[in-house]
DNA sequence: AATGTTTGGTTTATATTATAAACCGCTTTA
DNA sequence: TAAAGCGGTTTATAATATAAACCAAACATT
């Protein structure tokens, strides 16, 4: 059985990958909506995918509000890919 | 975005529900191999499939030797299979 | 213009989880 | 009968997820 990519295995960075792979960039404010968690949870699970180097965090202006804008890297997309057939495995399908 | 069932969403435990769902019946060793987990680790994540009432398991004897076997319960097919709906919107399936 | 309130986050503390190491009783083998 | 395997369980530790507490800047309120 293949391994499962801890990055992705959680419920959160798969809700915010999943998002990124559709959008193509979306801003802290939005994923904290769509995934509905709390703003330290989605700030520290940011920081992983970043570190990771599956997204990245490009912090902004709006007017004078600050925004941080998040978007899927090509390394990201091929993790999610892996993962998506990885899990397939264990679903049967 | 739908809640993903913690019970399942861990490695180990999908792993040997994805193994029981398609086989009906597997004993403690079979699911070692098959999962290459460490026997103290598959103890853990058999007890606590089987305290959310997703298996039964049997202990028996082969000639002297015991024998530990794990079956899926209807409630855990279920719980299976809404945990793959849900997942599939996460993989946009 | 000081005073509270909201917005957009980050840092830190805590609870939960996963995992492996250590252990245990029973057999088999030497 | 000592020692080595087998089939596990219990327990200690490391990693993870999560929320609570916090912070700075902007905005509204008196």
């Amino acid at each position: 059985m293949k391994e499962l990519d801890p990055i992705l295995h959680s419920q959160l960075r798969l809700a915010v990958m999943s998002i990124l792979m559709s959008v193509d960039e979306a801003d802290f404010v939005y994923l904290k909506e769509k995934t509905e968690s709390t703003a330290g949870n989605l700030s520290v699970q940011l920081d992983k995918l970043s570190a990771a180097g599956y997204i990245t965090v490009t912090k902004g202006f709006v007017g004078k509000k600050t925004r941080t804008t998040c978007q899927v890297t090509d390394q990201g997309k091929k993790a999610f890919e892996q993962y998506v057939e990885a899990l397939k495995d264990y679903l049967n399908l």
